[in-house]
DNA sequence: CAATAAGTTGACCGTACTCTCAACTTATTT
DNA sequence: AAATAAGTTGAGAGTACGGTCAACTTATTG
């Protein structure tokens, strides 16, 4: 649908998608705090543009990472396309950590709790999809079944800590990390875990809270 | 033994032992980015004095945590006195967890790559009882034979992780994180892994590197 | 081609932080 | 109780950042 707010003048569009993309660059290099800005001067338009169009710093890092939410959900997709339950949730943990691990700005946002976009039609699509690909592999019998959907955010969060850590000496380290954390996430392995799952609403409260 | 250089003035030392106190409460409380200022003012000095003890933020950090090392050290010596190899881990891996729980600060500086104190005495004693801790657990065969020490970092750092996510919402949701961690560790749980060990230059290079 | 609306500029304000130093105060020494 | 060395002070320099706005420029419209 197009949108409903009256168009920009074609000079105001230009800025804007280039502030879009020069942020987008510069994030992905240098993670999430890099000044507004440098973001301005790299894209040869002055502060006061930025802040015309965003602003918040929060509105430009919604604005560089929109799709986002909709390429996890495609990669969701993906997964589940994939006849072996278990190797469909590998695939989706998988490809997940590698945007992480491809873009520090992409790798900030999935750690830092930040700006909160108001959520849209691909995030329930894309929960719709996780749950999916969760419950598949638990009933398989591959997925342990003490474990649930807000449990992948301890693999989110540590493969983020690891893939920040060895970014300059081992980009590829998180793929060590994610493979023992899937290897505790197999039936097998399973042992009674000491704390009770997070509950859905809490983990969204994680991920809404700012600080 | 004594330190070599003459000792402090008796109001300096009381002046920088209450600077140390108190930036050890507010790293506890609030992570390692509290402003110098503030901690000065809290203590109830000027920054000057501040500064004249710690020239650089990274000093005072050493100075906060430098007794860390031993405690991690005698953590390490407390689970090689447990009997079994695999509990001994498991003890370690959770005392030292609950450490980066009980305090920001210091869950902050295992995180972010920091100040690089010197080598210590403590140090090395930490790391080959830590080394002992892991070769026990693995020749007893419950730890799986294709860990290595370094990869305990991923442990570190994935709870880190979480333990600041988590913190304000659900404060013992690490120990499920590192629970479903600890069953990837178990020689049982293991498959093939995707990529070689850190070695050890590369896990001291990460921690030595600073930006 | 006006006329007007839309957008841009960049200097500037306020804030917060690190760090310095000359003047001052306090402890220690003889 | 001087004399001296040691330590403290707090204003302020320097920096960087987010954010604002009146004056200016540019696109669009009739």
């Amino acid at each position: 649908m197009p949108p409903r707010t009256k168009p920009l003048r074609k000079d105001a569009q230009r800025n804007r998608d280039l502030l879009v993309t020069t942020a987008r660059e510069l994030f992905a290099a240098r993670g999430l705090d890099v000044s507004l800005d440098e973001i301005a001067r790299t894209a040869g338009v002055s502060s006061g543009t930025l802040y015309n169009h965003f602003p918040d710093r929060a509105d430009l890092v919604e604005a560089v990472f929109a799709d986002r939410v909709a390429t996890v959900a495609e990669i969701a997709e993906h997964a589940l396309a994939i006849a072996d339950p278990w190797a469909g949730l590998v695939h989706f943990l998988e490809r997940v950590c590698e945007l992480q691990a491809a873009d520090r700005g992409y790798n900030d946002l999935v750690s830092r709790r930040l700006p909160q976009a108001p959520p849209t039609e691909d995030h329930a699509r894309g929960y719709e999809l996780m749950v999916r690909i969760i419950d598949r592999a638990r009933e398989s019998g591959a997925l342990r079944d003490d474990v649930t959907l807000e449990d992948m955010a301890f693999v989110t969060w540590g493969t983020a800590r690891t893939v920040e850590a060895t970014a300059g000496v081992r980009p590829q380290a998180w793929r060590r990390h994610l493979a023992l954390m899937l290897d505790g996430l197999r039936a097998t392995a399973a042992r009674p875990l000491p704390e009770p799952p997070l509950r859905p609403e809490e983990l969204a409260d994680i991920m809404r809270a700012c600080s």
